[in-house]
DNA sequence: CTTCGCATAATTTGATCATATTCTACGACC
DNA sequence: GGTCGTAGAATATGATCAAATTATGCGAAG
């Protein structure tokens, strides 16, 4: 959503080499490797390992991780190593505390900016995600609620704030995986039917109540679980 | 201050290419440019100018500018031209917006971790601040300003969030410079003594008000002067 | 004859790679 | 158990390739 220029083709696929520069494809695979927990928290990321994974050289590689790191969603561990960074219980308090001050916010501005195509569209990545947790696809949870979540900040048309909550989401992602292995797709909480009934209903308010709610459960369920 | 393992010299001299990477020196002189305004809104930054400038090779510069650029100092230029962001009307709203969502928390914290020795160089901080502004010095004011505003986030001890802020202040940095040059260091309100006066009381709540109004001032100012 | 416009060439800059150097970590030997 | 050596990985450099912007020159129109 914050990636700037990114092909029309689908960016989940990894055929399109044609355009864009080798360090935005090594950004946005490790980027997805990390937001739908493919990469476990603590687990080393080395370059050389990259380049020979990927087939490319270093520079691109190192451009990636730097970048990648300079949003939280890497750490750089003193020594020259890098690797996915462990949620400490302050960490989670300091997450939670800017979701629930931003993301409110953002549903608050999309709503004002609500469509019935864009509602629509809503309904479908909801439609996905309760049938992903109806599977127990953890991977498909991941990424659809990712995906429902992100399209209603990216129709609040608030770059700045969204680009910033999305960092937030990078940090949670390798330790939503862990949640969900342990739970599975069981007593997942949200409050996605309240979010799209309060968008329908053009209700501002309610719909910011639903976001903070939906921000509050999940922050909690990761903290309760992490911390035991 | 979200400088990993800076070295224990003064970060304002350059001599301490004992330890630190290339890339980190690179770094920290850019971002001190530009927070401090010695890059203007829109002007563009070359890979090549820096490396002969700076006399260090490519891949660290280019590390440097890959960073800031994920931290939104800098921007691509769509073609691959990276420069100075300008801010847009738009851009001044949300940056606004989030520095009075995260600021007067950040302060809050500061204030339930306030000691007389903190308080003590918050208020040397302060005094070299006036003294800067009575003499007219717009460098001197931009930089203990933000000396200032660091210290106390810092002693937020809220890593996380004091470096969200630290991105929002170097988004700013450029423009202040502009203001500044506009209007001299006259009629910069700030809330400063009230900040002072909050923090030894032990009030709270007062502390976020009044780092909530001192924000609001100066994104205030940096908007009308802007847009004017 | 001068001027405007477009096409092409040249220079500048960015992107990638291969290579050398330096630092860290692990293991062996004393 | 402590110290030294080696292996491996990260940092940094320079060279090479590709792209874009700028500069130049030729032709046509006024």
């Amino acid at each position: 959503m914050n990636l700037e220029l990114v092909a029309p083709t689908n960016p989940f696929t990894s055929e399109d080499t044609g355009k864009a520069p080798v360090h935005q494809h090594v950004y946005e695979r490790l980027r997805a490797m990390i937001l739908f927990g493919n990469l476990a928290p603590g687990q080393a990321v080395t370059i050389q390992g990259l380049t020979t994974e990927l087939d490319v050289g270093m520079t691109p590689v190192r451009e990636a991780l730097r970048r990648l790191i300079a949003e939280g969603a890497l750490t750089h561990q003193g020594n020259r190593r890098v690797s996915v960074p462990i949620l400490t219980e302050q960490s989670i308090e300091e997450l939670g505390f800017m979701r629930k001050a931003l993301e409110p916010e953002l549903a608050r501005r999309a709503a004002a900016r609500m469509t019935s195509d864009r509602l629509a569209h809503l309904r479908s990545c909801d439609d996905d995600l309760n049938k992903a947790i109806a599977q127990g696809d953890v991977g498909g949870y991941l990424t659809h609620n990712y995906r429902f979540h992100a399209y209603i900040y990216d129709c609040a048309d608030a770059p700045i704030i969204t680009a910033t909550v999305d960092r937030l989401w990078l940090r949670f992602g390798p330790s939503l995986r862990v949640v969900c292995g342990r739970f599975g797709t069981n007593n997942l909480p949200d409050r996605h039917m309240d979010l799209l009934n309060a968008l329908s209903a053009g209700d501002f308010e309610a719909v910011a109540d639903a976001m903070a709610q939906d921000v509050e459960q999940g922050v909690r369920q990761v903290r309760e679980t992490l911390q035991s």
